[in-house]
RNA sequence: GCUGAGGUAGCCUAGCCCGGGAAGGCGCCAGCCUUGAAAGCUGGUGGCGGCAACGCCACGGGAGUUCAAAUCUCCCCCUCAGCGCCA
């Protein structure tokens, strides 16, 4: 959603915005129209209501000075109600319809962000190679994760279905050094971490634009009106839903590590093999209040921010300036940071790293007052996956296969290993590996 | 889950029993005063529409009764306390 005031003032703007992102959305002049007959329904209304209070003192003050309510005017005002309450609902039906199509509108792309038709027009903004000598030919992770017993996802679809897994052993261990290696550094870089609830009501999963367009890529529980957080964005931003922050909170830097849950609809085939696509997924996230004015300067200040952690792991990535046609909704312009994966010979986005501008704050009322004499305005929200795990691991795994068959421990995340230099195998469990030619190392 | 007490503006509070233009304080802003500041005094400090004067809306949300609802009735949400259950 463009805030409605664009809307009226700009509405040349948002048409513009639209044909640019390449996708069917709805009119923008059936919108303006519609706010039209809102306003001068709302007058109209207004211009009763006015009347009606005027009669109604006039009855009060009569009644307090000792008189009788006089029938005729009583039931002249009911009358009156009656045609009010008739006017009230045109007018309310009008403006619920009006705020259900403002919500599927975008954002105004802002002018830095590329022109394109889809994602095959995004922009590279920089590539960066490995600075790890990996072998030859290095398995992808869904060889040699389970080779080593790191990672089980034929146990995790058992449990849970298609797209669970279970990491075993060192993979477990791993993903946790990761992610303690992630927040440490975003500490140091000044964020407040918190740990948020991950079940989340339907007015928060509007608040950050989850709904209404995309209820079919989240799970919801049955009993409540509680969604599963597809990521800690929504918990994040939400934090300040409905409140006024102060200027010189801002900017406000906040970082979460959560599971993520997201249904990933029709997303089978090539491409979902291994732990690249799951339902359930652990992840850094990042979160910026910060001043209009300033949100781009922040929004290259967070990118670098999710950069360091892949940089630091010595992995091989890309930056992308994502064109109009591949542009989420909310984002007013986004930069995906992709990793390489050297055996699966594929291409990972791990991180996102949007401005959404007024697009989560208009909807979730997230203002500051620069002044405490000064009119609210909208904040800007900004945030980056600083990052998303699975993808990470893979790049990780297949990346550090310094030798055949072994997975060496990347140098900055030994110190959240106890020093360990490589991920050692996971004994096999079971009878079910004996006829696979494998067996724990207890056995026998 | 049960019982009780609550939810009023950025914050704190009065009004509710007994229906009739939401009062006051704090904080903040401006003006006056002052060499400057503080204090003091005056005014302003929720949203929408309007150039404006002004009008309307807003007392957790929704419905109802009524000429009229912060106030009465019903439903729902949330907070707190006690009890119950529970990792």
């Amino acid at each position: 959603m463009s805030a409605l005031s664009t809307i009226r003032s700009r509405p040349e703007d948002l048409k513009r915005a639209i044909a640019l992102r390449n996708k069917p959305y709805p009119d923008v002049d059936a919108l303006v129209t519609l706010d039209t007959e809102c306003r001068q329904l709302a007058g109209a209304v207004n211009a009763l209501r006015a009347k009606r209070n005027e009669q109604a003192h006039k009855l009060a003050d009569a009644k307090k000075a000792g008189g009788a309510v006089d029938a005729a005017v009583s039931r002249e005002l009911g009358e009156l109600r009656d045609t009010i309450a008739a006017d009230e609902a045109k007018l309310q039906k009008c403006e619920s319809e009006r705020d259900a199509l403002l919500l599927l509108f975008p954002q105004i792309p802002h002018p830095t962000v590329p022109v394109g038709k889809d994602g095959t027009e995004n922009v590279v903004v920089r590539e960066v190679p490995s600075t790890v000598r990996t072998i030859p030919e290095p398995k992808p992770h869904f060889v040699l994760g389970p080779e080593l017993n790191i990672l089980d996802t034929e146990r995790g679809a058992k449990v849970s279905g298609e797209g669970f897994y279970f990491l075993v052993g060192d993979g477990a261990r791993l993903e946790m050094a990761l992610i303690t290696f992630m927040r440490e550094t975003h500490r140091k870089a000044g964020y407040t971490e918190l740990l948020p609830p991950i079940l989340i009501s339907s007015a928060s999963m509007t608040g950050t634009g989850q709904l209404p367009k995309f209820a079919e890529d989240s799970y919801k529980t049955v009993l409540d009106d509680l969604w599963l957080a597809p990521t800690a964005e929504v918990p994040l931003t939400n934090l300040y839903r409905d409140e006024v922050l102060l200027g010189t909170d801002l900017p406000l830097k906040v970082m979460a590590f959560t599971p993520c849950f997201r249904r990933e609809a029709g997303g089978h085939g090539v491409e979902t093999r291994g732990i690249a696509r799951v339902h359930q997924f652990n992840k850094v996230e990042l979160v910026n209040f910060v001043h209009p004015n300033s949100s781009y300067d922040q929004l290259e200040t967070l990118l670098s921010e999710a950069e360091a952690i892949v940089q630091a792991l010595g992995l091989r990535y890309r930056i992308f300036n994502l064109c109009t046609g591949d542009l989420p909704d909310k984002a007013a312009k986004c930069y995906d940071i992709e990793l390489w994966a050297p055996g699966a010979a594929r291409w990972l986005e791990v991180s996102s790293v949007s401005n959404f501008e007024d697009y989560q704050s208009t909807r979730a009322g997230i203002r500051y007052r620069e002044t405490q004499a000064a009119k609210p305005e909208f904040v800007h929200t900004l945030n980056g996956s600083g990052t998303a795990l699975p993808r990470l691991m893979v790049a990780v795994m297949e990346t550090w296969q310094t030798s055949p068959g072994r997975i060496e421990v990347p140098p900055v995340l030994r110190p959240y290993l106890g020093g360990q230099t490589h991920l050692e195998p996971t004994p096999f469990v079971g009878e079910r590996e004996l006829g696979r030619g494998r067996r724990g190392w207890n056995a026998g």
